[in-house]
DNA sequence: TCTGGGGTCCTAGGACCC
DNA sequence: TCTGGGGTCCTAGGACCC
């Protein structure tokens, strides 16, 4: 029997974030507002097309893709002159001093801040730094999981150089090549495992590092708010405070059985669990999506009967922009849903199983049209949604099928189906 | 001047089956 | 007059996350 090398690697996991993502995206492209408060969000409808006005104003001057970084300050949107139903994606550091947050309404945000800059939220110019980033960090560390569109969880463990200085040395590393390539700054927290890695990354923001060890729990990890515990929400953390329970510390003193009779089995082990710093997930690299939806908020609430047609018009691209996405990521799925908010923010979600997975606009219109009888009318509704779950590959459903040699589904066509919503 | 859009996972009851 | 015990699938709602 040969003995264990005494060098057997530590787990070592780390949580990559980026600071301040969106908005730090689009100080790349607009360097002079640095240091100015701005604010990513707000969504739709954005009379952002700063370089025709720039064109008419300045004609001698011209303006293109290149020069934007010459624009004057006077040509960005205030937040002041916004009026709509957005929230705020992200706000740079200088936003967020007057109390300026994520997921804050537009209009509450203005109300704190009226000189902020509104920007609208540009998914494609995100996605492509995302990409950019992600793949910095593969080529250094190829274990990976994506967390979004700004967050990684990456596996160091068996890095060449993940074990030196409990991991810092290779954030340091993957944090100097994301900013040579494309001038953003990340907070790195490594761990034994992603959530002690989660909140590590969280204190030393932005640009920052932390390494945390088992042996840092009792000092780092239990002094803070329960809510840090990525898995804690508004309404565990309201429930807590009844118990009095108000930090992870006081949360790990409690009896286990006592929290699984307050909290639920599952829950209650797990909130044990997460107070004493324990989380054996692995880093997952691969995933398949489970659902595919398209939802909107509309500009202002609109009643079934009275505004039918709009909302017929609505459903249908939603429908279209569902079976959009499915082809285009190449999935089919069987059960299709609707969601619906009414206007006094209820929402309530309907769906039906089908035989047969689909991914074409008709059939799913169908489907959910049918779903959209099942609920109550009568409110005006100030959001839509769609979606389609229990998916499968393209390609295995046609595998199968071929199988079991089945008579191929009939195709779906508009006329099949033009009954509406009602 | 309230409160986006895209997801995941869990729970709980009922249907249905063996 | 008293009524099993699993298992799986479907549906609705809700908590939570980015």
């Amino acid at each position: 029997m040969t003995a264990l090398p005494d060098t057997a690697p530590h787990r070592r996991i780390a949580h990559l974030d980026m600071d301040a993502f969106y908005a730090s995206v689009e100080l790349l492209r607009y360097p002079q507002l640095k240091g100015l408060p701005v604010v990513i969000g707000g969504g739709r409808r954005r009379e952002d097309d700063m370089l025709s006005r720039l064109r008419e104003v300045h004609p001698e001057h011209e303006w293109s893709e290149h020069n934007l970084h010459e624009i004057p300050l006077a040509f960005f949107p205030r937040i002041a002159a916004y009026t709509g139903r957005g929230v705020i994606t992200t706000a740079t550091y200088a936003a967020r001093q007057f109390g300026v947050g994520s997921a804050m309404g537009v209009m509450k945000a203005a109300k704190l801040c009226p000189d902020a800059i509104l920007l609208p939220v540009d998914f494609d110019q995100y996605r492509h730094y995302s990409q950019r980033f992600k793949a910095i960090i593969t080529e250094i560390a190829p274990l990976m999981e994506n967390r979004g569109v700004d967050e990684v969880y990456i596996d160091f463990t068996d890095v060449p150089g993940g074990q030196r200085e409990g991991g810092r040395v290779l954030a340091r590393l993957i944090q100097k090549a994301i900013f040579d390539d494309t001038g953003l700054t990340c907070s790195v927290g490594v761990a034994p495992n992603k959530l002690l890695a989660k909140m590590a990354s969280e204190f030393n923001k932005p640009n920052g590092i932390s390494i945390v060890t088992e042996n840092d729990l009792q000092s780092l990890v239990w002094p803070l708010p329960c809510r840090k515990v990525n898995g804690i929400g508004p309404k565990a953390e309201a429930k807590l405070a009844t118990h009095d329970i108000h930090t992870i510390g006081e949360l790990a003193q409690r009896d286990r059985v006592w929290l699984m009779q307050q909290f639920g089995k599952s829950y209650g082990a797990w909130l044990h669990d997460a107070a004493h710093g324990k989380d054996d997930r692995s880093v997952e690299t691969e995933s398949e999506p489970v659902s595919i939806s398209r939802e909107t908020t509309f500009e202002q609430d609109l009643h079934a009967v009275r505004n039918r047609e709009a909302l017929s018009a609505i459903f249908t691209r939603l429908c279209e922009q569902v079976a959009a996405d499915l082809q285009r990521k190449g999935y089919v799925g069987k059960t299709i849903g609707i969601k619906l908010r009414y206007d006094n923010f209820q929402s309530v979600t309907r769906d039906q199983t089908l035989d047969h997975p689909i991914n074409q606009s008709a059939a799913i219109r169908h489907a959910a049209g049918q779903c959209l009888k099942r609920v109550d009318l009568k409110r005006r509704l100030r959001l839509l949604g769609v979606r389609v779950g229990s998916l499968m590959k393209l390609e295995d459903w046609q595998a199968q099928n071929l199988r079991a040699e089945e008579a191929p589904t009939p195709p779906f066509t508009e006329s099949l189906f033009g009954d509406d919503y009602t």
